[in-house]
RNA sequence: GCGCGAUUAGCUCAGUGGUAGAGCGCUUGCUUCACACGCAAGAAGUCGCAGGUUCGAACCCUGCAUCGCGCACCA
């Protein structure tokens, strides 16, 4: 047995055991194995991702999870990856090229650009799984996927050929949202709203045969005037009732258009009055629809003003175009007033700009199977952890709308369509000579949300899908869990076509959101995001791992603080010692003979505190609560067995009577056994380094058995009252 | 407007019907033969507010307040 050094250094040890894992191959699942299955998919980071505290949250459950469940002699799997993340990794080139090149995408044009997000790729991707080895994780890299992966591209696009056949997925000119910055559509999830100060414009649109008389329009947007092509009272306004059917002059640029009638209208809102913009509003489209409106866009895909009737806007930016188009009204007499007003904006989430509603041919996606997908969350085939974001969940399925999939975004999945002379063909090759291939690719989550069977092979597939639980952060509910549900309950990858089969997972434990500690959620620009490969250094993966756990409730958000992590690592420290101090006493045996005759008091009562706390943790277990196994975990080590036990037992230890001390080290090696079996799911290094130096087996401890309860008799466990009179004694004594 | 969380010691958070807990911080004492990333002792809370249920409420119910989040509205 080797000597413990007298401090513990994980910078050594933890990269040294990761290496042996590799090298022996102890993470490869085997599709063959008799052994019952247990799964998880990775969520896959975005291949421009560097990790961050929410990684390191996340996948350390997973690999809580993982290995315990190895432990359990489950055959393990936990399949990792990672996502081409579309609009977020042209983003990311985008600006480095344009920094360091001075380039465009649009210089480069679309072929040379997407060689250069390889080139960028192979570069610069895929950092985060390198750090995610440093973390521990006990991934089964020889299936590590990628959403690139050729064959992942083409379950994407058979995917779509098959929804377009079944006619869920279909082309059409709708109202969407619109980024103006990357210049694609969005999906309404990615739609974020946001409380914006403005103004209120109160514009008079003079009617047309009664000159001299107004009528009153409050907008927040007098940039879209050139694009009204009428305006709509509430059918039941009896201000406003002798004006319909009338017409009035639009200011900008002068012209007539129609006064309608509509339900759609609030007349508490404003004047009463609404200015129609079918091509810039969803809910004036409609109105429009219903009153055979004509659409006029006034706006470029990158949000300046495309109106040369009126020069002085045209070719401004919206906002700029805003101001302006107030002042023009207002020297022209038109603008009555304008009142400080604040109202949500959509903006996207990707580029942090305010979204247009625009009208534009997009594909579609009619979402089948909802009523399924929510009925297996309802009836808890697949439960969620914890249980109120089923609420949440239902919520968005109810009110489900189609889910715009094309984005005009050149890093992502090609739309496998093809058209020539007005023909439309969808299929995976080019029907042949003269086809164009669409220039759209899908939105990312199209193919993410195959990601929980797609990325395994058919073997691997009949053994593990569907996985046992999705570890993920609440904030992609819809985005990501949704979807996958939806997907799962459709395609139906499982081994029959039973729902139970098919589900792409058992159990989803949605995380709690780290912020920092202001309560804000960590963010590159306001930099309050702390480098965890830094931490590591600092701490220890170990370190880092315990802290976080133990302070990251269920479900809760997490307000973080270094000083957690501290004590994950002081931890660490205290576990190191009071194993070097079993040490020092002489060499341990692997499997402690324990004389329950000669069992002391205070063994009695450590053991009986193990049985405890192992019943405590398995509880914790089955509800995710894996803060409240680390604080188990924590409190028996320390108090129970540090500060009590060890203390108690030194009089033995350092006694003349050998079988007395016999007994008390026995009793550790079998304390010491268990607690670093216990704690290796949370603290997978130290305690790999302490079952090899302490001689605990000869096979690593990754594939232990849990420890067992020991079996104490109730004779024994009466002698706890006189312990508890005695470690009373003993504080009162102290005290004096 | 609807829904979901949170509100407990200076800080971060546990507890969830029966005498208020942990860690950090603070005070005091310890270079005691594993550990100062430590040991021992201690001070510190009318458990957001108001009602109700109960023998008994931080915990259950109702209402309110504050903070955060989601959805809807958003001319």
């Amino acid at each position: 047995m080797a000597e413990l050094s007298k401090t513990y250094d994980p910078r050594t040890v933890e990269p040294k055991w990761y290496q042996r894992w590799i090298d022996n191959r102890d993470f490869e699942a085997d599709a063959t194995s008799k052994k019952k299955p247990f799964s998880i998919v990775m969520p896959p980071p975005n291949i421009t991702g560097v990790l961050t505290l929410g990684h390191v949250l996340n996948d350390s459950i997973q690999d809580i999870l993982a290995r315990r469940a190895r432990m359990q002699g489950f055959e393990t799997l936990w399949l990792p990856g990672m996502d081409h993340a579309g609009i977020g990794t042209q983003t990311a080139v985008e600006k480095w090229l344009r920094k360091n090149e001075g380039v465009t995408r649009h210089d480069l044009g679309r072929e040379k650009f997407l060689q250069r997000v390889l080139e960028w790729q192979d570069k610069h991707g895929g950092i985060i799984i390198q750090q995610l080895k440093r973390l521990g994780c006990s991934c089964d890299w020889s299936r590590q996927r990628y959403t690139f992966d050729e064959n992942y591209v083409r379950a994407v696009e058979k995917i779509f050929v098959d929804l377009y056949k079944k006619k869920l997925i279909y082309r059409g000119r709708r109202m969407i949202n619109w980024d103006p910055a990357a210049q694609t559509a969005l999906s309404d999830e990615e739609v974020i709203n946001k409380p914006q100060r403005g103004n209120l414009y109160y514009v008079r649109y003079e009617i047309v045969d009664q000159p001299g008389k107004f009528l009153e329009v409050a907008t927040t947007r007098p940039e879209t005037i050139m694009a009204d092509t009428g305006v709509a009272v509430h059918s039941k306004d009896k201000r406003y009732a002798d004006l319909v059917g009338k017409e009035v002059w639009r200011p900008l640029p002068r012209e007539k258009i129609p006064v309608v009638a509509d339900e759609a209208i609030d007349p508490e809102f404003g004047t009463g009055v609404l200015k129609v913009t079918p091509a810039h509003d969803k809910v004036d489209f409609e109105v429009g629809q219903r009153h055979k409106l004509p659409v006029i866009d006034v706006l470029h895909p990158d949000g300046k003003i495309n109106c040369p009737a009126v020069p002085e806007l045209n070719g401004l930016d919206r906002f700029e175009a805003r101001k302006r188009a107030a002042e023009l009204l207002q020297e022209r007499g038109l603008l009555s007033k304008a009142e400080p007003y604040e109202n949500n904006v959509g903006f996207s989430d990707r580029s942090e700009v305010p979204i247009e509603p625009r009208l534009s041919e997009q594909w579609f996606l009619r979402y089948p199977k909802t009523k399924e997908a929510l009925a297996v969350v309802k009836k808890h085939l697949i439960r969620f952890f914890p249980r109120h974001w089923e609420k949440v969940y239902a919520q968005w399925l109810e009110n489900i709308q189609d889910w715009c999939i094309s984005r005009q975004v050149w890093w992502g999945h090609r739309i496998p369509a093809w058209y020539r002379d007005g023909e439309t063909r969808v299929q995976i090759e080019s029907p042949g000579e003269g086809w164009r291939q669409d220039e759209d690719t899908l939105d990312t989550w199209f193919s993410s949300w195959m990601w929980a069977y797609e990325t395994m092979d058919a073997k691997t597939r009949k053994k593990f899908y569907p996985t046992s639980v999705l570890v993920t952060g609440p904030d992609i509910i819809f985005f990501w869990v949704a979807r996958m549900i939806i997907a799962g309950l459709e395609f139906k990858p499982g081994k029959t076509s039973k729902i139970e089969d098919n589900i792409p997972f058992h159990d989803v434990f949605f995380t709690g959101i780290i912020r920092d500690k202001q309560g804000r959620k960590m963010s590159k620009s306001l930099g309050n995001s702390p480098d965890p490969l830094e931490l590591i250094d600092k701490y220890g993966a170990d370190g880092l791992r315990f802290g976080l756990m133990r302070i990251a409730p269920s479900g809760q958000d997490i307000r973080f603080d270094e000083k957690q992590i501290e004590e994950g690592r002081n931890f660490a420290t205290k576990l190191w010692n009071v194993a070097r101090f079993r040490q020092m006493h002489g060499p341990s045996e692997a499997a402690p003979k324990i004389d329950s005759k000669k069992l002391s008091i205070f063994a009695v009562e450590v053991l009986a505190r193990l049985n405890e706390t192992i019943d405590a943790v398995e509880r914790a277990y089955r509800e995710y609560e894996f803060n409240t196994v680390a604080q188990r975990l924590y409190d028996f080590i320390w108090s129970d067995y540090c500060d009590w036990f060890v203390e108690a037992a030194k009089t033995e230890i350092f006694s003349e009577d050998e079988s007395k001390k016999k007994s008390a080290l026995a009793v550790m090696d079998y304390v010491l056994s268990a607690i670093a079996r216990l704690l290796h799911p949370f603290m997978p290094h130290i305690t790999e380094e302490l079952w090899s130096l302490l001689g605990f087996g000869k096979e690593s401890i990754q594939f232990a058995r849990l420890p067992k309860k020991f079996a104490l008799k109730d004779v024994d466990l009466k002698k706890r009252k006189v312990v508890a009179a005695i470690y009373e004694t003993v504080q009162a004594g102290r005290n004096l």
